[in-house]
DNA sequence: GTGGAATGTAAGTAAATATTTACTTTGTCA
DNA sequence: TGACAAAGTAAATATTTACTTACATTCCAC
């Protein structure tokens, strides 16, 4: 049967440990931020998405600041996880392809929330946020680039590796966007498929190359 | 010598025509957001830029939305207008890369407004906004996709072009995140045109390819 | 099973923010 | 010149928002 007309509230409080609820206020403001954007993120809003009182949120936080420090230093060390743990096969190219859609499926798995830090959403939260979030895309780029590197070969200029790495980020970038431009509807992986396909002739022009 | 101590409003009166000042306050919109981010935007701090005070504001716009309807519009008009005017010269792929350029120098001769756009910062606010936005990137893209579809030649399927379009968005919103996220330190320009010459060759490569 | 610690919350409060009101100053044009 | 419209504002008001307090419930170690 119907549960209540409109409960305002549970009508039996969820316990969960402080760790564990840390992590759920955590994941709900990131989801907040990914799905609404950062305006919408508000202590009543947090709460209303996980049944719980305001005061909840704030014994388990001293301030939103303290929210916001914590959910991006969550969502970087997925992501760090995620980059560290990944492996891949064949060329270093097909390494590297398989990376950047592999980052992408992670981002639909989650529900898009590694990328408010990867398109710079949060970064001028605060000075710790920023940072944060700098060092973790500084590490997806130092990543592709050493694969780009591998891949474009060692005796052309090693520039070049850094500026495929940076073709690389900018398809992570640009294919997250438009994601989340079009409601999610623009499958992120679809699109980075094609433009990998241009840049894998590049890479190929280049290992021919002039020599 | 000195003006005041603190002035906290300008002694004389500044009279505008109602037009003038509604584009002053819709610039100054736009500077908040691109300066410091969509959540800093505040009836106050934009009197407090302006010199005026807030109730002038709400002489010349209905509600805070108005205001960032005009805002996005009056951007997006500014940008079109760029592209529209734009010219270059040379071979269809050294227009495109001069355009790609050209729009960057905009953004930062402009102070960065357009790139709320063109990142996707604002597009959350309403459906309007919303669609005010995608209108104007997919008029860049359309621009890019025609020279690009040049560049790789009628011969090989016209979705390539697509995709180095596409390719050409990326690095532009990738240069324009990451001059944001540099507090404007990484200048667009020069990291743009590392990533162009790595294009060109993919280019160049299809343009002498396999057929 | 009990008592203290951890978790939860209803009902606040204070500050911030958007918006309105009632009134003043300035421009303009007949 | 004077009167009407347009622009400006100080001082409210209404609402939203982050955060607190005082108390209730549940967990768990003994």
């Amino acid at each position: 049967m119907a549960p209540e007309r409109s409960a305002p509230r549970a009508r039996t409080r969820q316990y969960r440990s402080g760790d564990e609820r840390r992590i759920e206020i955590v994941r709900a403001a990131i989801a907040i931020i990914a799905e609404q954007g950062l305006r919408e993120l508000k202590t009543a809003e947090l709460a209303r998405r996980l049944g719980v009182s305001e005061a909840t949120i704030f014994r388990h936080f001293g301030s939103m600041e303290e929210i916001l420090v914590a959910a991006v230093r969550y969502e970087a060390a997925l992501l760090r996880d995620r980059i560290e743990a990944f492996e891949g096969s064949g060329t270093p190219w097909e390494r590297a392809e398989q990376l950047v859609l592999s980052l992408l499926d992670f981002f639909e798995e989650t529900g898009g929330g590694p990328i408010v830090i990867v398109t710079g959403q949060v970064i001028r939260l605060s000075p710790e946020i920023r940072e944060i979030a700098m060092k973790t895309i500084g590490l997806v780029r130092r990543r592709l680039a050493a694969l780009a590197n591998e891949a474009v070969g060692r005796e052309r200029a090693a520039a070049s590796g850094e500026q495929v790495a940076n073709l690389l980020i900018a398809v992570i970038q640009s294919s997250a966007l438009r994601w989340v431009m079009s409601e999610r509807k623009w499958p992120m992986r679809a699109n980075a498929e094609g433009m990998l396909e241009v840049l894998r002739q590049a890479v190929e022009a280049r290992e021919g190359g002039v020599a």
